[in-house]
DNA sequence: TTGAAAGCGCTAACAG
DNA sequence: CTGTTAGCGCTTTCAA
């Protein structure tokens, strides 16, 4: 059996709450006795238990990362921003991917007290079990909903002004014909892009479909498939507005394939600003957030859990490249 | 305070083993009794201490994953080959970064028992440490080295292999002056691929700088930026073998800048097979392997700790596609 | 089928 | 400065 707390005590020839305190830095412990408590856990190895000290000190220190899936360009930022934060509090962060629904290790350890706090953003974790679980001494910041508690916090971009404002380029540079290139429909994301590209186009009392006709996942695939089945069809738009930047480069290779220029017959945006977005060709206009700062400000809202506000909305930037023509440069 | 066990058996009027047992749906229980039980835990919103449970139980059924970065495509893949693999043995699986050295996340929690078994790769953790912590209750495996231990296991890509076959292919259609663009030089990846570029360059008695000219540390950005070192001194290759993907796509874009064709002029072969590999124009042939098998297996070994085969070594297999020539489709 | 009780490894209050 | 000890919340053996 691997050695305990016990096993350094009485090779060192001290009582454990000597261990404990020397290997914690207490200043109430002589250096000699540290050296020799430090001395005795080395020869044997000694790993502290992680679920003793939780247990005692009836909390983690850390904090857990919920997301559905752990991979894309996106979420590393994010990380980033989120593992900067956590560790300027002394905290761990761990991630964790809500694969597998209910019985996922996500919702294990939101269920059971695996961690101190939670993020969670782009699951199919239930509002109710959030809700639920959320507590004074467990707050959660969502990063892809509203959710009415005190101990639930919502940090979220500003997805409907961006979109409007993607879109009002769009019709600023003379496009009239703007087809909306949705994401799954009932994330509140795409949901808010779509409303913004609503609004952009009925101030302009330019017509769109009732129905959304394109549709993707937001992976570069769909958004090629979406726009070669749009290419398939009668109606050809001036422009496209895609729900995210991997949409918007699949279209662009749609077009570029059946070709059609961009920004030339079709011009394109995304949203989201994905590091790639520069590099392709044409270079894409995009709205730009920083993913970063999102994640760091969830995590100071897990810190600080001032109740005032209760949802933050971060702005968005309108980020000018090739992909739509007009004065943008690389 | 949080409800304790205590709490849910006081109000459901029996004794807490008798709730412990309930909630973990043992057979000893009367239906009757247990969805008192449940009645009760509902009423007081309980949540079990993982914390309580992991020390009785010595154990946490939890595996972690230490990486540098958690973002890139690579990994992607990767984490679902393990998260499979560890969902199946109904175990959990946390992701956590090894960024910050000495005192990030990772380090603690591998120093103290809060997972029981890791796999590791990627990232900047000492071998030392690893050979340390490994034990009969502690397995670990590593994906970007070999160790000397009972208890830790290596499952590794066979780079060497694949460098080989790349640049033999490049030989075979004609390149002769094959640059190999390196990523950073401590990596067991990058080295044995430099060692399979430089067997298969050998072999044709073709030579190559004794020192390596182009470096970059894996990133699009770097390749783009060592191509155009390298297009600005006054020796030009007609193929190029980057250490990965990401660099040779970058390397591609430099080439375009300069006007250079890529096949015809340079030809530019990759390594790892990302998913943007083939959607990149030219869409890029590369070295593929897979790493979605690449982590089933080792999360496999983790389980089955056999003492057979210290280190398993996954083949390679090249995707002939345009970048370089000859014969291949998109 | 249920209850009583020991104890996992650690921290921290308290006593010395 | 160091030792004794209670107890964190749970599982599990043993007894009823």
């Amino acid at each position: 059996m691997a050695a305990t707390i016990k096993d350094v005590a009485r090779i060192a020839g001290v009582a454990v709450s000597t261990v404990s305190y020397a290997l914690n830095n207490s200043p109430k412990i002589s250096e000699e006795t540290r050296r020799k408590v430090v001395r005795a856990a080395e020869s044997l190895n000694y790993r502290p238990s992680n679920a003793a000290r939780n247990l005692k000190k009836q909390k983690s220190e850390t904090i857990g990362l919920f997301l559905y899936s752990l991979g894309g360009p996106f979420y590393s930022q994010l990380i980033e921003g989120i593992q900067e934060v956590v560790a300027s509090y002394n905290y761990n962060l761990i991630v964790c991917s809500t694969f597998g629904g209910e019985n996922s290790s996500a919702h294990r350890f939101l269920r059971e007290k695996f961690v101190d706090g939670a993020i969670i953003m782009g699951t199919p974790i239930s509002d109710s079990l959030i809700l639920q679980v959320a507590g004074k001494d467990f707050p959660i910041v969502v990063l892809d909903r509203e959710l009415n508690s005190d101990y639930v916090r919502s940090v979220l971009i500003d997805d409907e002004q961006g979109a409007y404002d993607a879109v009002t380029h769009l019709i600023k540079l003379g496009r009239r014909k703007i087809e909306f290139l949705s994401g799954p429909l009932f994330t509140i994301d795409n949901i808010n892009r779509y409303e913004g590209y609503k609004r952009a186009m009925d101030e302009h009392n330019l017509p769109y479909s009732p129905e959304i006709v394109m549709q993707g996942n937001c992976t570069e695939t769909s958004g090629y498939q979406a726009m070669k089945l749009m290419l398939a069809g009668s109606q050809m738009p001036d422009a496209v507005f895609a729900a995210n930047d991997e949409m918007a480069i699949g279209a662009i290779r749609a077009l570029n394939e059946a070709n059609l220029s961009v920004p030339e017959q079709v011009a394109v945006v995304g949203f989201d600003n994905i590091h790639q977005s520069s590099y392709v060709r044409p270079s894409l206009t995009t709205v730009g957030h920083s993913r970063y700062e999102l994640g760091a400000i969830a995590t100071q809202c897990l810190f600080n859990s001032s109740p005032k506000d209760n949802s933050i909305v971060l702005p968005t930037e309108l980020v000018i490249r090739q992909s739509c023509g007009g004065m943008g440069a690389s």
